[in-house]
DNA sequence: ATTAATTATGCCGGGTCACGCATGACATGG
DNA sequence: CCATGTCATGCGTGACCCGGCATAATTAAT
């Protein structure tokens, strides 16, 4: 029976990828711009407005995103409109934050008992 | 109206957080180590073995799970046992991995498309 | 109390990556 | 064709963190 245990648990190479995929949502500034991209399709020049990050910083952060395919783009004359209409993050982000929520609560009773 | 465009996006502290849950996972040792006591409890002797990482790195990111509240422990003799009895990880994971497949998919029908 | 075993922690080297600056590539308007 | 606006990219810096080594701290055993 000892064999089999390793058989059940995932391979390190898909850990792997699914890291590399909780990785791109651990920076918040990637978070924040998925969460502006969700609400509606923008251009850079407004997410540089909105979020006050640089120009190349954003830049670099949206290819990220769109290498993983969580964005993408198409031009609007000179610019290009970024927008994510995916909501698998969305799921993700929920379930996190009922988590914290959770915890806090947890926490808050720990102090009222004592 | 466009006042009001901020107000619907979460605030950049609760993000903040939730990135720093994402960041937790975007390691693979510690989502490996998490996997492995999500099946059953064990001492980190054990832990050593099946992973071959060293005594310090594990005991540092149990650490950091354990402050998170993904992982707890109780002594046992002179060992500690470590246990995750949460299943969010698992969601998560899950919903992440069907997320890769889907997308390998996709690039399997554009390969045989061209 | 001493010794051995198990786990936690201080220290540090190395690698990764965020982030801005400057520049290049590209499309548009006069 | 040149000027302008928009986005991407090479480069450098600094910060963060993984990960191992050595050591301390805690516990059990004799």
């Amino acid at each position: 029976m000892g064999a089999f245990a390793d058989v059940a648990r995932p391979s390190p190479e898909l850990m792997e990828e699914i890291s590399r995929f909780f990785r791109l949502l651990s920076e918040p500034a990637r978070l924040q711009l998925l969460c502006l991209l969700r609400s509606e399709p923008t251009d850079v020049s407004s997410l540089i407005k909105t979020t006050g990050f640089s120009q190349s910083h954003i830049s670099r952060q949206l290819g990220q995103l769109q290498r993983a395919g969580l964005v993408r783009c198409e031009r609007d004359g000179s610019r290009l409109i970024y927008s994510a209409d995916d909501e698998l993050v969305e799921e993700l982000c929920t379930l996190v934050q009922g988590r914290l929520r959770q915890r806090l609560e947890a926490q808050l009773l720990q102090l009222q008992a004592a």
